[in-house]
Order: C-alpha cells, then structure tokens, then sequence
DNA sequence: GTTATATTTAGGGATTGCCCTAAGTATCTG
DNA sequence: CAGATACTTAGGGCAATCCCTAAATATAAC
C-alpha cells in the first residue's frame, strides 16, 4: 500500500551549497513565481498549470523541470496526467539566508546612524 | 553642504513587477552573495571586494555591475576609488515574497496532514 | 480501433550569464 | 613626470535561459 504523508521523506535533496543558487534562479522569473503562486492552494496538472499563460506548452514544460530541479515542487505521473506539489523545504533554505543577512545589514545601518548621529551632536557642540 | 543620511532617498527604485526578477537573480549566484555577506560589516572598494576570488577583475566587476543593477547595492567613485555599499530595501521586496508563500505553503501542507489525518480514522473505523 | 487528450522529444534561434586576456584611462606617489 | 595603483573598456568563448515549431508517444474515451 503506497503511502502519501509528508513525513515520507523520499527523494529528498540534501542542502548543498549549490542548492541555495538554483532555489533562487528558480524564483527570479515570474512565471515560475506564478506557478508556485497557483500550487499553495493544490496540486495540479500541467495543462492546468499551464493554462493561464500565452506560451506554447514545451516552453512552459522547461519551467516546471527547472522547478523540479531546484526542488522547490516534485510530480508524479499517473496515467498521461503529471500532476505537480509544492516542496517547502528549500524554501526555508533561501528565506534563512535572506534573514540572516537582513538582520547584519540592519544592524550596519543603525551602526551608521548612531555614528551620523553621534557626529551631530559633536557637531553642535 | 552635502548630506550622507540614509534618510535621504536619492537613487531609490520604485519597487516595478520587474525589480523581483533580478533581485533573485543576483542572489543566484554564491560569489554575489558572499559580497553581500562581506558588505554587511561595512562598504568596500572594488579591489577589497575582488581579493577573495580567484577571478579576473573584469569578470568580478560584472557581478558587482549586476548587484549594482538589482538595487541591493550602490557605488560611488571618490578619486579612482569606487566603494561599494548596501542598500537593504530590495531584500525586504524578496523576503515579503518569500514569507507571504511560505504561510501559504505551510497552511496547504496542514490541510493535507489533517486531510491524511481523517483518512487514517476513518480507515481504522 | 480510431480519435482525442496530455504530455514529451527533437531541434533551433536569440539573449544573457559568467568567465577570460589585452589594452586602455584616470589618479595618486615619489 | 615616471611609475604604480585602481579600475575600465573592448572583445571573445562557452554554456544556460527562454522562447518557438513540428512531430512523436502514451493513455483515455468513444
């Protein structure tokens, strides 16, 4: 009997370095941004997916492989329907990076406005 | 008698649909990155900035074209020296992105745990 | 079994990304 | 002003992106 929980943790990627790189290259079009967009409500299939946009279906086809790719979704493929689902794992990968490194660079900018500050006050002394 | 706040605006994009794409995009590659992870601590030359890497000055200055380009930093040239420095509002437009569908994700991935959850009842029933 | 449906494969064209070397310009230093 | 420093410009190669059309394959439906 073939389990469908998502504590299956099959063909799951390892966090690579790389990883991180494609995850963001994945997002930097908005198609494929679209198309994460649509599968947080349900999975879907890829005429379903691919219905909305004025692009013929082997080019749309690319973006859903480079989304598989990056492990941002994963399909299945029952009979002549391949359906696809959200994988938010990788996510978290990217969304971690961009927190980390927005807390640094506000930390940074208040160190510089303390400084401006500080100059100020030296200033009208 | 010129000013050096943050408070002022000078330069700033208005957020365009388009401004996203690339911001991910610079993101996409490890060496952009970790420039960003090097400005956080405090605006750099170019030559500072290209130490680490085993590339081709030209080649690294592409990428800081690049960032340069998203919006997630600004140069200035004082003499021949340009320095580069950060500006953090693109990162908060990607990370809105970012958190707004990880809330999605996470509340279609709850749906389908509990989904699964009543499946299981009604099963053992 | 023929036809419609849902992708997939094959191949090609334009643009951009990411790297290089070689030679320039502009500024600082002695 | 001569030489060192800090980039900048010019040009080129190779791979990947992002789009296309035409034709194949595999399943489903009548």
């Amino acid at each position: 009997m073939p389990q469908a929980g998502r504590s299956q943790e099959q063909g799951r990627q390892i966090p690579t370095a790389g990883m991180i790189d494609g995850v963001f290259r994945a997002l930097s079009d908005p198609t494929r941004r679209h198309v994460l967009e649509r599968l947080s409500s349900r999975p879907a299939s890829v005429s379903e997916l691919a219905a909305p946009y004025d692009m013929a279906l082997p080019s749309f086809v690319e973006h859903l492989r480079m989304l598989e790719r990056s492990g941002l979704v994963r399909s299945r493929k029952v009979g002549r329907v391949r359906t696809y689902e959200l994988e938010p794992e990788p996510l978290k990968l990217v969304e971690d990076w961009l927190g980390r490194q927005r807390k640094l660079w506000e930390r940074r900018l208040d160190q510089l406005d303390s400084y401006l500050m500080k100059m100020k006050e030296e200033e009208s002394e």
